[in-house]
DNA sequence: GGAACCTCAAAGAA
DNA sequence: CTTCTTTGAGGTTC
């Protein structure tokens, strides 16, 4: 049963594996599609004007490769069959064979790390300074492979694809890849700010800090050094991750009650290693980096840390602790001056509760309850009442003639549709993958995500209808300084997460009036669109050996809607060069017609407060648009490095 | 749905 | 090179 698809999933990967250039492709700067070529934006950049782009051309291209030893990836498809991997004994359990290094290293420890065969960091950009040193893009890029890496692994996990007889630990496997790999900034230990790393910017992993250098210590709460302190012999604390475990709040959120480490037994804490460190610290009075951690709201399970800047250590006492012992107390001082990171969280918590009011606040619920969730107004710039009229719609408005595709057929799948299971059509479509993880997060993009409808068999909460259940998290239509009304949030919001979709009416061209500003609040597939990857890398997959659904760039599905008159928040983001959200077309069945909407994903985590942005492309100068109508074009007031000066 | 417990882990320091 | 230290995050149970 699962012969016909099964195989088909397997052509496409080769078709895939072939589709990746052996080089860097540095998408942006020497664009290698038909989409690319016609774009004529002057400083096509993207994220990564800092490749050292001769650099990418050399190691691959001479260095025959030496093929990976087992990749993880190979059980793909060898449930259908050995053909690809005679060696592998058949699919069932796939633990022993899935660790080689088990065997052949020592017995207690499977290693999971992998030696890449190429030297993926380079092909980042990624040198002897670059992991030495970062900068803001260097981060930004980390992040990205780290998280795209690990939905990825999350992905192959839920599908029962790969396993490792470990606990699901997607986080982790892919930290090590990046981290073996080299692939990782900021490993010179410092005292005070990490180049790249903006205070406010929030991780959702403590992996995630190791690799952008905040804070080294995989899991121990106090980063420390020798180096540096005034007596040679004596530690001094770098950096510290307070996860909430020890009733670290005060009320004050420039201050911080942390705890030593050691001593859970009932045992006195010792004053060695980070109590050492952290009491020296105290005495020479330097800054300590703090990264707070609380729950995540959205998902109970997880955890959201933010980068909250510099402190200073006030004081120290020791305390009894809850078993008996003696636990070590450090007052932390948040430095003046730096901007609201974590006290901003406080802030939104009061308005979100109702505890403070909201200064500029116009109206509570914008969406009139259209949302389940309400969507605030707010105006604390100058005094502009409300943007222009519209009325407030959650979803698509089309006419029958819109509807391209013809129903298919709805998938059988009983409560819930099962990651792997290659009888649902709805995964068959999706090409055999789950397109989202367990948690709703967007694996990687597609021509078109298709998710399951409301005639399929499933419960409407199956994990493959992300994008039908409305606004999750708290937006706020705010007024910007100097791009009329713009959208943000409140909430942290993960990268891949489904923020909303483009409401509006689904028009046809020729109503659009391409003179004046009269297509404001038109979204338009058809535009031509910055190409840009998400998971950045496909080489890093193919050599960690997890076949990177190489992404699709090429997004086709003419569409073309209108928000002029009826729309929801989407018609308020802005466009930027170097966006934090991307768009990508969904389809489902309704009505008995398959209908696709563009739904809008964070392209990296997003802290609250911050404005949500994506990149407008620009308009097709061909014959459908009247030669007589001059290309007006906006003046880009994005603020990014990498503007393009103009967008429209 | 969520607290309370259990468990296997990775990276750096020693 | 090994051992030790740390506690994160997923799973399970009630």
């Amino acid at each position: 049963m699962q012969g016909g698809s099964g195989q088909n999933s397997g052509s496409i990967d080769k078709t895939r594996v072939l589709d990746v250039k052996p080089l860097r492709t540095l998408e942006p700067v020497f664009p290698n599609s038909g989409q690319a070529t016609s774009f004529d934006g002057a400083c096509p950049t993207g994220f990564y004007s800092f490749f050292p782009f001769g650099a990418s051309q050399g190691p691959q291209a001479s260095p025959p490769r030496v093929p990976m030893p087992t990749p993880l990836r190979s059980f793909r498809s060898s449930d259908t069959g050995e053909a690809e991997f005679p060696g592998a004994s058949n699919g069932e359990n796939t633990d022993s064979h899935a660790a080689p290094n088990k065997s052949k290293s020592s017995k207690k420890k499977p290693k999971i790390s992998q030696d890449l065969q190429v030297d993926v960091s380079s092909l980042l950009g990624i040198g002897k300074n670059e992991r030495e040193d970062g900068n803001r893009e260097l981060v930004i890029l980390l992040l990205m492979t780290f998280d795209g890496l690990r939905r990825r692994i999350s992905q192959l996990e839920d599908s029962k694809e790969l396993t490792l007889g470990l606990s699901k630990r997607a986080d982790m496997r892919a930290g090590n890849i990046l981290m073996s790999a080299g692939i990782r900034t900021n490993m010179r230990k410092r005292i005070g700010a990490v180049p790249g790393v903006e205070i406010g910017d929030i991780f959702f992993f403590r992996l995630e800090l190791c690799i952008v250098g905040l804070h080294s210590q995989s899991m121990g709460g106090i980063d420390y050094t020798n180096m540096g302190a005034k007596n040679e012999s004596d530690p001094v604390a770098l950096a510290i991750v307070s996860s909430g475990k020890y009733n670290d709040n005060t009320e004050e959120s420039d201050i911080l009650i942390y705890s030593g480490q050691g001593g859970d037994k009932g045992d006195d804490q010792k004053l060695e290693r980070g109590n050492l460190a952290l009491d020296r610290s105290l005495r020479q009075k330097n800054d300590v980096r703090v990264i707070r951690g609380m729950k995540d709201q959205m998902s109970s399970t997880s955890k959201v840390y933010i980068y909250d800047g510099l402190y200073k250590i006030q004081d120290s006492w020791v305390e009894k602790g809850k078993s008996g012992g003696g636990v070590f107390k450090y007052k932390l001082v948040r430095v003046p001056g730096q901007p609201r990171a974590f006290a901003a969280w406080k802030s939104i918590e009061r308005w979100k509760a109702g505890i403070a009011s909201r200064t500029g606040l116009i109206l509570a619920d914008l969406s009139s309850g259209a949302e389940k969730i309400p969507v605030s107004l707010v105006n604390d710039v100058d005094d502009e009442k409300a943007p222009g009229y519209f009325t407030y719609l959650h979803s698509l408005r089309y006419s029958k003639s819109f509807i391209v595709s013809n129903p298919y057929d709805c998938c059988n799948c009983q409560k819930d549709c099962i990651p792997g299971d290659l009888n649902c059509s709805c995964i068959r479509r999706n090409e055999g993958d789950f397109p989202y993880t367990g948690n709703g997060i967007l694996v990687s993009r597609k021509k078109l995500v298709h998710e399951c409808g409301p005639s399929c068999q499933c419960f409407p909460n199956c994990k493959k209808r992300v994008s039908q259940t409305g606004l999750k998290y708290r937006m706020e239509v705010f007024k910007t300084k100097d791009r009329g009304w713009g959208l943000r949030t409140l909430d942290p919001i993960r990268a891949g997460t489904f923020i909303c979709e483009y409401a509006g009416e689904v028009i046809d061209r020729a109503k659009v009036s391409w003179n004046g500003n009269n297509d404001e609040y038109v979204f338009d597939t058809t535009r031509i669109y910055h190409p840009f990857k998400w998971n950045y890398e496909p080489k890093l997959f193919e050599e960690a050996g997890l076949n990177d659904s190489s992404e699709d760039y090429n997004i086709p599905s003419p569409l073309i809607i209108s928000a002029k008159n009826v729309g929801n928040v989407a018609r308020f983001m802005n466009h930027s060069c170097s966006p934090n959200v991307f768009w990508q077309p969904v389809s489902y069945e309704e009505n008995s017609q398959t209908v696709v909407h563009i739904s809008f994903f964070a392209l990296r985590h997003i802290p609250p407060l911050t404005e949500l942005t994506y990149d407008y492309g620009i308009t097709r100068s061909d014959s459908t648009v009247s030669q007589s109508t001059p290309r007006w074009k906006k003046k880009c007031l994005c603020g990014s490095s990498k503007c393009r000066g103009s967008f429209g």
